[in-house]
This record gives structure tokens, C-alpha cells and sequence, in this order.
RNA sequence: GGGGACGUGGCGGAACGGUAGACGCGGCGGACUCAAACUCCGCUCCGGGUAACCCCGGGUGUGGGUUCGACUCCCACCGUCCCCA
């Protein structure tokens, strides 16, 4: 290819290099595939760098950006369908944007910190870092054989150093700002990976990874305080129009903000020890009649100290640590608890209740303490009937007296009894008086409760981002110095973790001086969830090897926030979370001007096969390797596609991906049987006058490129776009066979609409596609502009109109486009079939939708 | 238990209140071939009418409702899936 300057509008008179029936006889992907990939290469011709990076001075274009994101892969060995379906995606939405004049940003990395690797490290002792090396490169081959339009240059890693710096840069500003933690906390803890685990990474009382039953310690462990952030997370999902309504609300639930009060109660016989609750109902502070504590509750050991019920209060603690999470607060499980000896102070009427401890309480939930209040709460209702403990009714639903005995938690509206001076009052009513009462004897107040907690972020092992920080006897917890950064992982002998992190093994790491006093300390030695990673690799990619900060806000504040970012639903809830978390912390910081990471957000459905998800233990995973082998890697892009709409699970077929194949080669048939001798500008209706097949198949072209245009561009169709192609390509193949087009104009619109097939299959099946577009003499397919339609051929010379008599469908016709109501009326009840539904009565009502139908409504039901 | 999504041919799906089943898979029939593969052409929701061309009736999980008109909107139920408990 000489260095031609592209076409700048779609159709100018291409130079006939070599003629279509050049072209080898039979389709072959892997030459036309390789071949594509190295010429793009070359040109470097995905490469974006409209505010140039490390320096230079700026130089923004008049153009409209588009950052086009795919969540990042973690670095397996191989990928598998998701992914292709993922990139696939994402390279269609960037190549749609390139070619409608957007200067589009489309990068790529690896998340590629985590267990597998280290896993993999402690069979075979061979590094993680080199696992990892490996791993990349295979994913790496892998995408660059499905021919993506990846800017290669700003290709990163998270688990390299030169990436995981700022990691650790970014945590010490999150730990300056206050928002990072260390304390003792009840954490899950996974016996079989020994490491601790987020809650998120807790499904069902399993280990997400192992399916491990997680175990409760108390450990200490650094969290990131995203509770700070709660209600700007919240706030800010105004801002995210172009998210699924779905992924907001499991957001939403995740959150969980609900209005209360904090309700102080005081120790009975110890009136200076306060335990505070939250509560969603301070209207039913009359009905609390008894008071739990969670096992883990810090005062619960002075409670018992020295009486009584302390041996089996302790034994119980003990074997709540031992239980999961989940099943503790499972609502169907036997309410257990074993009472205290001690009371507190209900303080709306001063009465005695007793405490007890109870594992359905968990710590981290509120404040490890509730006031129950069976009358209105199903799980204490419960409790209350196994422990044979008071029920007080002080919500009675309209009708119903108000000392009717309760036989079930009632928790309907109704009005307040038994509630002192709260009698006869509503539930919302009641909510707002005893607030304003506690607040005014300083016993409580109103407050905001959030079920979202503080982000576990330590993990005990090694494949992480080791956190930052040194340990001094003189001076606790020191930040390493930025100048020191990054704390490189050091290099042990055994990665197996052994109930505290593989880090403490590595004795020279870990002893070092303390940069605040000089003193001997020794390293940290836990490491960081991967989460973190990935909670701001879309801010490197912009400037993925600056060393002056973590990415340059210049550059940035340009590329943010992504335009369109793409990823499985899995990630709605905790890494977007994250994300939005840790852009928030940033904007607040000052280091980027967006406040959200992610502008428009789509997720995608799974693929799966013989019924399943394709896992390799269910042993019916298709590798997209064999695939791109057998068929090549356009037919796979198209039929990912292809499958069903993007957004929802689809089963794998392979002959589907044969159909795929299948209607390539007749796209390359199609171009290579284009007749030689015709001049292939574009066509106007003047020269395809009386020519019916003519017009008609470049009608069917224009109409197609509105319809692919709006598909991809508007309501991300893909297989919709894929189809309508497909019925393009129908015609146009059926009238070149049986000689309808074999004159002067039919050879005009059979190049016109090839050349219009290849340009808009070029997103989905970008290397036949250029193949095809340099055989019709022309070059840099991925350049040239979007094609538009010709409005000449959008208007047809006749249209059909439907005629119904009562909604039904009664007859049809073709009339001309301009034809009037009243015309279009005499014409309906002049037809034999419409007057035969009518039965011979009188219209009662004629209803016209312009270019449509014709409704005639006929009385008597 | 709460929240959400979805139910259309043999299969994946299309139809953004206006011709239900586009496109693809599979199947059936035909052409090409010595034969096959490839390719091309035709048919393929169900029932019926002298199943060539055509015509009639029914049909989008079930039952109601709104509307001139409902796969589409509303309500209830049944079923499947997802999220949170």
C-alpha cells in the first residue's frame, strides 16, 4: 500500500487497482486475517493520541472523543467465549465511532494480580510473576488473532511495578485523607485459601472461590472507609442515565440507605456504660421488651465478667465465631441466643429489658446491637417465642383493639398504642415525635443507616500490591515516603500461605527502618485485594507509563469519563462500585476533573453451551482458538454476535458459527463476481431510471445503512444489524443470478451495494472486510467515513398499505406514498374483501395511519 | 420473604401500540455431479378448503382489562432466571 490519502467522503471514484475477480476463488481467513493484522500494525493504525502524553504540549482535535472500554481480562492462560463476545462488542462500538468522526480511544490491559497465579505458584514453585508473564502473552496472541482495534501502546498490566506504584501512591493518599483504617475486626476468614475474605466474596456462606464454608476470626485488617462515600455513591447514580436500570438498583440495594434513629441505652446497674442501636423503627421503642448483642460485641465479655451465665455466654461466642455468616442470619434458622444476666434502660419508658446474645446480631451490621421488638419484627417475634420472652403489641392496624394478642409479627401500618404520649399517632408520625424526643433528652437522634460497609481490602497473601506502610515499636504505623515507592514484592521460597502472608517469610524485606524515627520496623506484610487494581486502570491506560503521578490529569480530564464501557452483569455490584468509589476519592483530591469513572455502562449476557455455562469442569468450554482455526476469526466476531441480543445468555451452536461462515463466503463471492466493466460511482436515480431491480436493490442498500447505523449506534443490536445485512447480501446474490441486473444500471447497483455490504461489515468482520474493500479498489477501510444513506432512495414510488376492518387484517395494497386520507378511505371501502368483513353495515369510524393501514370500525360488537 | 428480568415455530431469535415469525440454524424437496462435498433454487407456525397459484380459520405461558387496533401497555396467576435476604 502506498501512503494514499483517504478517501475524505464516502464515494469518491476509487482507483481501480485490480479487479474483484482478482480475487482467489475461495475465501481464506488465516492469510487474509494475518495479513490485515501486521498491515494495521504498520500503520499503526488504532493508535490515539490527540493530547500527547509525558510533555508535549497539547494538541486537542476538533473532534469528538469516545473512550471505548471492555472490563480488563485477568491473564488465565486462555480466553474463553465472554471475552470474545466482551472485545468483540466494544471493537464494533470503537469502529463504528472511528468511522463517524470520533477519535476513539480503545485500550487494553490485564488485571493480573490474584489467586490463580499464586495457586498455581505453590503446586509448581514456579513464580507468580512468571506464570503471569506467560499468561499475558497467551492472552495477549490470543486477542490480537481476533484482529481487535486495540491501541497496543497504552497496554498495561496491574501487576507490574511500574503499575502497582501508584496503586500504593494512591492508597497513602486515601490514608491521608483518613479514609483508610486499620482495626480488629470479625472478618471472614476461608480455611481452605487462608485468607480473609470481602464480604462480597462471600456467596452463600461459601469461599466465592474455593465454595469453602467461610469461618468468622477477629483479626486486624486495613479497610478503606467507602462508607464515608456512601451517599455520594448514591447521590451521584443521577448522573448515570445510560446505565441499566438494573445494575442501578442492585446498586441501590447494595447501599441499602435507610432512615432511623440512634437509640442510646444504658447498662442497668452500670448507668455510665452506653450501648447504642440503630433502628429503622424508633416508633416502636415501646414495644422493645428484650435486647441483643452480637457475639462478637467488644462490651459483651464485661457484661459476663465474673457472674453466673458467663461460662455459657462464652461457649456460645465461641461457637458463633465458628459459624457462617450466612447461615447465622438466615431468616429461617432457629433463633439461638443465651441471656446475659444483665438488663438496660428502655429509654422511652425507663423499664428494665434483659440483654441477651443472640448469632443472628452480627457486628457489622448497625452496631452489633439491637433493641427487639417482637410485636413487630418477624425475626425477634421469633426469638421471642423460643426464649419465652415478652411481646408487647404497640402498632394496631385500623380496626383491630389495641390489646389484641399477636400470633405473628405485625409490621403493616397502623397506629401507635401502649406508646404513651405516641398513642393514636401513625407510624411516620411516631418515627418523627420520638426522634425529636430522644434528641431532646440526649438520648439519640435521628439518623441515616447504611447496609454498604467499610471495604476489607488486606488479604494474607502474596500476589498482591503490598501495602505500603512500615510497622516501628516507637512509632506505629508510618507511611512509606512516596520517594520510596513502590514496596516491590520480594522474592520467597514458598508462596503457601500459612495464616498470615508468605510476605513475613521474606526476612530481609521485611525488616527495614522506620521513615519517621530511623529505628528498626519491619514491612507490612499484607498485600491488597485485586479490587483495588482495577479500581482506576482506566485512569493509567490514559498515560500508562507517566512516572510523574499516577496517570497526568491533562490527558486524563480529556478521555474522562469512558464513553462506553462494556462487561459482564457479575461485576454491577462490587468492581463498579469500587470504581465509582475510587474516582469520587480522586475528584475530591484533586487529581481528576470527572467524579464518575464510567459515562454509559452496558453489560452483556453469558455464553453458555449444552445447557450450562461453559466451565472447564463441566468439561464444554468451545476454546475461540479452535474456532478462529476452523472458521476464522471474523466468522467467530459475527457469530458472537450474531447469537441473540448482546445483553442476555446465549447458547452456544457450532452450526451457527458454519451459517456464520457460510454467509462470508458468499460475501466474497458476491464481490468477486462483480462485473468489471462498470464504472462503480455512485448511483443516482436518474441512472437507474425503469431499471426495477436496479432501484430496487440500492434502495434495499440505503435502507440497510440506516438500519446498521442505527443498531450499533443507538440501541447496540448487533444481531439485528448483522441480519439486515444479511437480507442485503440476499437479494443482491439472488438478482445477480438469475440476470436481473446484467444491464449497464443492474451492474452499477450490484457495486453499490457490495460496496455498501463491505463497509458496514467491516466493524463486525474488519480483515474480510478490508480485503474485499481493497479488491473494489480502494484502501484504509478503517478510516473511511460512515456511509449515509442517499435520502434520494429512501422515499419509495409506492408503499402498502394495510386495510383492517376492526383491527383485523382484511386486504392490502400498494398506493402511491402521496395518496390522501379521504382517497385512501374510498379506497378501503371500495374492496371486495374489506366489504365482505363488514358484513354490510355502516362504518362507524375509519381510522388512517399515515404510509400504514387503514382501520374501518364497524359496529355491533 | 423482598426486588428485578423474561415467557413468540423443531432451535437461537425478529416485530420500539399498526402485515407475528425477519435473519440464522435444523429439516424436507429440487438443480449441478458418475457420486459426494461445495454452491444454487424452492418449501418449512398449526388446522382446514380439490397443500400447483390461492383462500378461510386459529395462533405470541394462562385469565382478565385498556385501545379503533395488544407479542408490545395495565392487573392477577403459572413458569423460568438473576440480585438481595
Amino acid at each position: 500500500m502506498s501512503g494514499v490519502i483517504p478517501s475524505v467522503t464516502w464515494y469518491c471514484r476509487p482507483p481501480m487497482t485490480a479487479p474483484p475477480s482478482a480475487l482467489p476463488e475461495r475465501y481464506d481467513p488465516a492469510a487474509t486475517e494475518a495479513r490485515w493484522q501486521s498491515e494495521w500494525d504498520a500503520a499503526r493504525a488504532f493508535h490515539a493520541e490527540p493530547v500527547a502524553r509525558d510533555g508535549e504540549p497539547a494538541s486537542v482535535p476538533d473532534a469528538p472523543k469516545a473512550y471505548v472500554l471492555e472490563m480488563l481480562p485477568y491473564p488465565s492462560g486462555e480466553i474463553h467465549m465472554g471475552h470474545v463476545k466482551n472485545y468483540t462488542m466494544g471493537d464494533v462500538v470503537a469502529h463504528f465511532r472511528r468511522r463517524t468522526g470520533h477519535v476513539v480511544f480503545h485500550p487494553m490491559g490485564y488485571d493480573a494480580f490474584g489467586l490463580p497465579a499464586e495457586n498455581a505458584a505453590i503446586r509448581t514453585g514456579e513464580p507468580p510473576a512468571e506464570v503471569t508473564a506467560r499468561n499475558i502473552a497467551s492472552i495477549r496472541a490470543q486477542l490480537r488473532r481476533l484482529g481487535f482495534s486495540i491501541d497496543w501502546d497504552t497496554e498495561i498490566s496491574t501487576a507490574d511495578p511500574e503499575y502497582y506504584r501508584w496503586t500504593q501512591w494512591i492508597f497513602l493518599r486515601f490514608l491521608e485523607k483518613g479514609l483508610v483504617e486499620r482495626r480488629e475486626a470479625a472478618v471472614n476468614w476461608c480455611p481452605t485459601d487462608q485468607t480473609v475474605l470481602a464480604n462480597e466474596q462471600v456467596v452463600d456462606g461459601l469461599c466465592e472461590r474455593c465454595k469453602s464454608p467461610v469461618e468468622l476470626r477477629q483479626l486486624p485488617q486495613w479497610f478503606l472507609r467507602i462508607t464515608d462515600y456512601a451517599q455520594a455513591l448514591l447521590d451521584d447514580m443521577d448522573l448515570l442515565d445510560d446505565w441499566p436500570e438494573r445494575v442501578l438498583t442492585m446498586q441501590r440495594n447494595w447501599i441499602g440507605r435507610s432512615v432511623g434513629a440512634r437509640v442510646e441505652f444504658r447498662v442497668a446497674d452500670d448507668p455510665g456504660t452506653v450501648i447504642p442501636v440503630f433502628t429503622t423503627r424508633p416508633d416502636t421503642l415501646y414495644g422493645a421488651t428484650f435486647f441483643l448483642m452480637a457475639p462478637e460485641h467488644p462490651l459483651v465479655p464485661r457484661l459476663v465478667d465474673g457472674r453466673p451465665e458467663q461460662a455459657e455466654v462464652t461457649a456460645y461466642v465461641g461457637t458463633a465465631a465458628r459459624t457462617a455468616v450466612a447461615e447465622r442470619s438466615a431468616a429461617e434458622r432457629p433463633k439461638t441466643g443465651v441471656f446475659t444476666g444483665r438488663y438496660v434502660v428502655n429509654p422511652a419508658n425507663g423499664e428494665e429489658i434483659p440483654v441477651w446474645v443472640a448469632d443472628y446480631v452480627l457486628m457489622d451490621y448497625g452496631t452489633g446491637a439491637i433493641m427487639a421488638v417482637p410485636g413487630h419484627d418477624e425475626r425477634d417475634f421469633a426469638f421471642a417465642r423460643a426464649h419465652d420472652l415478652p411481646v408487647q403489641r404497640v402498632i394496631a392496624p385500623e380496626g383491630s383493639p389495641p390489646d389484641a394478642p399477636l400470633d405473628e409479627a405485625w409490621t403493616g401500618p397502623g397506629q401507635l398504642v401502649n406508646s404513651g404520649p405516641l398513642d393514636g399517632m401513625e407510624v411516620e408520625e411516631a418515627k418523627r415525635a420520638m426522634c425529636a424526643e430522644l434528641a431532646a433528652r440526649g438520648e439519640g437522634d435521628a439518623t441515616v443507616g447504611y447496609r454498604l460497609r467499610d471495604w476489607l481490602i488486606s488479604r494474607q497473601r502474596y500476589w498482591g500490591a503490598p501495602i505500603p506502610v512500615v510497622n516501628c515499636d516507637a512509632c506505629g504505623v508510618v507511611p512509606v515516603p512516596d520517594d520510596q515507592l513502590p514496596v516491590l514484592l520480594p522474592h520467597v521460597d514458598d508462596y503457601a500461605p500459612q495464616g498470615q502472608s508468605p510476605l513475613a517469610a521474606a526476612e530481609d524485606w521485611l525488616a527495614t527502618t522506620c521513615p519517621s524515627c530511623g529505628g528498626p520496623a519491619r514491612r507490612e506484610t499484607d498485600t491488597m485485594d485485586t479490587f483495588v487494581d482495577s479500581s482506576w486502570y482506566f485512569l493509567r491506560y490514559t498515560a500508562p507509563h507517566f512516572t510523574g503521578g499516577p496517570f497526568d490529569r491533562d490527558i486524563a480530564d480529556y478521555w474522562l469519563p469512558v464513553d462506553q464501557y462494556i462487561g459482564g452483569v457479575e461485576h454491577a455490584i462490587l468492581h463498579l462500585l469500587y470504581a465509582r468509589f475510587f474516582t469520587k476519592v480522586m475528584h475530591d483530591l484533586g487529581l481528576v476533573g470527572t467524579r464518575e469513572p464510567f459515562a454509559r455502562l452496558f453489560t452483556q449476557g453469558m455464553i453458555h453451551h449444552q445447557g450450562a455455562k461453559m466451565s472447564k469442569s463441566r468439561g464444554n468450554v468451545v476454546p475461540p482458538d479452535d474456532i478462529i482455526q476452523r472458521f476464522g476469526a471474523d466468522t467467530l466476531r459475527l457469530y458472537i454476535l450474531f447469537m441473540g441480543p448482546a445483553a442476555d445468555d446465549a447458547e452456544w451452536s457450532d452450526s451457527g458459527v458454519e451459517g456464520q461462515r457460510r454467509f462470508l463466503d458468499r460475501v466474497w463471492r458476491l464481490v468477486r463476481g462483480l462485473p468489471g466493466d462498470v464504472d462503480p460511482g455512485r448511483p443516482s436515480p436518474g441512472d437507474l431510471e425503469g431499471d426495477g431491480a436496479a432501484l430496487a436493490l440500492v434502495r434495499k442498500a440505503e435502507a440497510t445503512v440506516e438500519k446498521v447505523t442505527q443498531d450499533i449506534g443507538e440501541r447496540f443490536s448487533f444481531h439485528t444489524a448483522i441480519s439486515a445485512i444479511q437480507e442485503l447480501v440476499n437479494q443482491a446474490t439472488r438478482d445477480a443470478a438469475d440476470g436481473a441486473l446484467a444491464s449497464e444500471s443492474g451492474g452499477k447497483a450490484l457495486w453499490h451495494a457490495a460496496r455498501t455490504t463491505v463497509s458496514l461489515i467491516f466493524p463486525f468482520a474488519p480483515h474480510i472486510a478490508s480485503e474485499l474493500w481493497e479488491a473494489m479498489g480502494s484502501e484504509r477501510l478503517w478510516e473511511e467515513p460512515w456511509p449515509e444513506a442517499d435520502p434520494a432512495f429512501l422515499v419509495a414510488d409506492s408503499i402498502t398499505i394495510v386495510f383492517q376492518v376492526n383491527g383485523k387484517l382484511r386486504d392490502r395494497a400498494d398506493v402511491a406514498p402521496d395518496m390522501d386520507e379521504d382517497a385512501l378511505i374510498a379506497m378501503a371501502l371500495s374492496l371486495p374483501k374489506v366489504q365482505a368483513a363488514m358484513g354490510g353495515a355502516e362504518p362507524k369510524r375509519t381510522i388512517v395511519v399515515p404510509g400504514k393501514l387503514v382501520n374501518v370500525v364497524v359496529g355491533g360488537k
